[in-house]
DNA sequence: ATAATTAGTTGATACAAACAACTATTTTGT
DNA sequence: ACAAAATAGTTGTTTGTATCAACTAATTAT
């Protein structure tokens, strides 16, 4: 399994030398590697898993099926802010797993539209419930509160870098 | 420019599908994203960077900076989560440019203590400082409460993590 | 009608992860 | 004291995913 930590002390380092009290990512991908960890081994203890797919298939299968309207793959790309031949290739592993089609737009040949199958849909289902469950167990301890300041920041964070 | 996404998507998807108000590490993945995308591009714009790093490596060579002690590979590796061979690659790269040196134990021959050159903390002081002023700016707007809840759910999650 | 743009594809290259097998050294247990 | 176990590091192999550049085919704009 590959596991990319770039952004674990890439923001991780972030204001450790700030003389100020400040905003600090410090920890935010370290949190995320544990929590992606965690993910891992429950995926992994799951026998009657219908697929395996990595974090970076699932991630991109998920999207495109809580997309409202039709997808194509330059969509995806823009939106997962990754070049089209990465998503290209993600799509082929993908469709070799029977997990999504590109079906051809009749009126604009250049455009496949995305479709998730049937399949598809329950290999998600299979894995956003271990994703629930483990999340049920994580926030234990927290208030709504914390959650809505810990969304808020996040939101303003993603906002800020956007227009960056 | 190698980046992983994995995590965005794996923890993004975390809680779409709650019913409940739930903790929702949604857009954390993608904030570290747009946050790095900042990051690359602010650190492409200096022209008298001493060295160009990999985030994997600015993030190794940092983590060895900070560290009281003395640290060997295997603390690295244990300290990053990665596999030993991935860490001992990355020392590899970071001594090819001369920004680490590995030291010999002279009592246990099996070791080699890892030593930040003076290039080495100039290299970190030179990216430290891009993140500096960044964060500065993504950080208006946000008030001291919002920025210390942050930080005690983001240590509550990887806590809470770390234990599963 | 030609030019520019768009969507997708392919090939080349790079980075970084895991795992397994190995060496050399040190520590442990009897 | 010596054999066995553990430890630190290394190397080779494989896998996944990213970028970029060059290309085709189809569509849109001038």
């Amino acid at each position: 399994m590959f596991v990319s930590t770039n952004y674990i002390y890439l923001c991780g380092v972030l204001n450790k030398r700030m003389k100020m009290q400040v905003l600090t990512l410090n920890n935010t991908g370290r949190m995320l590697h544990e929590v992606y960890r965690v993910f891992k081994k429950l995926s992994e203890g799951q026998q009657h898993m219908e697929t395996y797919i990595t974090p970076e298939q699932f991630g991109l299968l998920h999207a495109i099926s809580t997309k409202a309207e039709e997808v194509i793959q330059k969509d995806m790309a823009d939106m997962m802010g990754k070049d089209k031949s990465a998503i290209l290739r993600l799509i082929d592993s993908l469709e070799e797993k029977e997990l999504v089609k590109r079906v051809a737009d009749s009126k604009d040949r250049r455009k496949n539209y995305l479709m998730v199958t049937k399949l598809g849909y329950k290999v998600i289902d299979q894995y956003v419930k271990i994703a629930e469950d483990m999340m049920m167990v994580i926030q234990e301890g927290l208030s709504q509160d914390d959650i809505d300041t810990f969304q808020r920041v996040v939101s303003h964070i993603t906002a800020k870098a956007k227009e960056m």
